[in-house]
DNA sequence: AGAAGATTTACAACTCGTTTACATCCAAGC
DNA sequence: GCTTGGATGTAAACGAGTTGTAAATCTTCT
């Protein structure tokens, strides 16, 4: 949901005309007005889509293909190059999908609803340091290694990654991990995040706020 | 690969331009000249991709792509209907990409080697290991030897087979295997389950996940 | 009706969350 | 610094609930 666009185009009236309709069609945009400008920005943020002009100053679109590529964000070019050479060389590159303007916006928005549909296979994963939790495999991984967590410590986990940095007393872990009406020792809890604490070496990590409850420390 | 395409296309002209084109680049070729024509064809034989005109005698190029996705078959369109509601229809029902007649002959063969790219990525034979399943006669084998499934066992293989490493529940499967409307004990899986680890020996790789469902691990 | 397949049942075997018990740690007061 | 009482760490036991599986029962097809 909320899927990140990357705006590459150098025509400040075009870009804004795309701009425009993309947040009122729901989506984040960020614009780029050259290559160099967008090659930054891919590497400071996550993007699901850029949409690409071809004629750039400094770097062109096609330049700029194979760091998307490294990204894994599919490329839909936008070009007033209308030639068919353009075309062919765009797609066979790699890019999703060419389109030549004067385009219309709704069959852009379509375009890029069904290259997003196709993008959309990445799985939801949550990092902290080397570790990663996959949430459709249900697995945590710890740099390479398939850790197996019970279905409580991998809950727990969650809660606190979920909320890093905040300190989460024993009632508010049972309340999340086990539910509302949940009745019974907070003790359980301990025995819980010790066994996160082995599992994931996370000793330092997962500290302890005396009497209050535990952490789950900001990565640094 | 020598893939197969279908065209559907009224004008003989056009029929005839596309088809050499396409014979050339190495495809075979089935041309229709209307929509019955083609819901014949595709029940007689097997196609990779169709090309599909939009106005067409009888059956229309919308009407048709139900029909194509019965069978699996993408559809590019290629039309003179050069607006952009019919494009955005096409692309909306489901058409893998719409071309505005005319249109360039090279441009038509890079996006549908894209188009049969894509669809090359979910193929007709899953192998798991020592195990393939050939979904054309519904056989599958271990080492060679022909395992004799079940019904139900081999469309809960399938199952796992397409979602390797995701982990199932008991409701998962029965919506996907049983269908959505089926009421009835979450323990049948259970039973099919079973089976399937006794006949293809997946006693580890078809794991529990204890108060969840299974999941067939991801191969190494 | 018979056969094959699918589902349900029944019970044994097992798993994992909770509790318990005790060791260790912490912070505040002397 | 030392003491002390409560808080936390952790291994082990327990048992409710989950799963494996064979056998019984129900369905469907011929």
């Amino acid at each position: 949901m909320n899927e990140r666009i990357l705006i590459v185009e150098d025509d400040p009236a075009i870009s804004k005309l795309i701009d425009t309709n993309l947040v009122l069609s729901g989506y984040q945009t960020v614009c780029a007005m050259e290559g160099k400008q967008a090659v930054e920005a891919i590497h400071a943020q996550r993007f699901d889509l850029a949409l690409c002009d071809i004629m750039l100053p400094e770097l062109d679109g096609f330049e700029l293909l194979p760091y998307m590529k490294e990204k894994g964000i599919p490329v839909i070019y936008v070009s007033a190059k209308a030639d068919v050479q353009s075309r062919v060389q765009g797609l066979r590159l790699g890019a999703e999908d060419y389109l030549v303007k004067p385009f219309d916006i709704l069959e852009l928005l379509v375009r890029m609803e069904k290259v997003l549909a196709r993008a959309d296979k990445q799985p939801k994963q949550l990092t902290y340091g080397d570790i990663a939790v996959d949430m459709e495999s249900r697995s945590v991984t710890k740099g390479g290694e398939t850790i197996s967590l019970k279905n409580m410590e991998y809950e727990l986990l969650l809660t606190f990654l979920r909320h890093p940095g905040m300190v989460m007393t024993r009632e508010d872990l049972l309340h999340q991990v086990w539910g509302d009406e949940y009745i019974g020792e907070t003790r359980t809890v301990d025995v819980h995040v010790a066994a996160l604490r082995r599992k994931l070496d996370l000793n330092k990590e997962l500290a302890t706020v005396y009497k209050i409850g535990y952490r789950l420390e900001m990565q640094p």
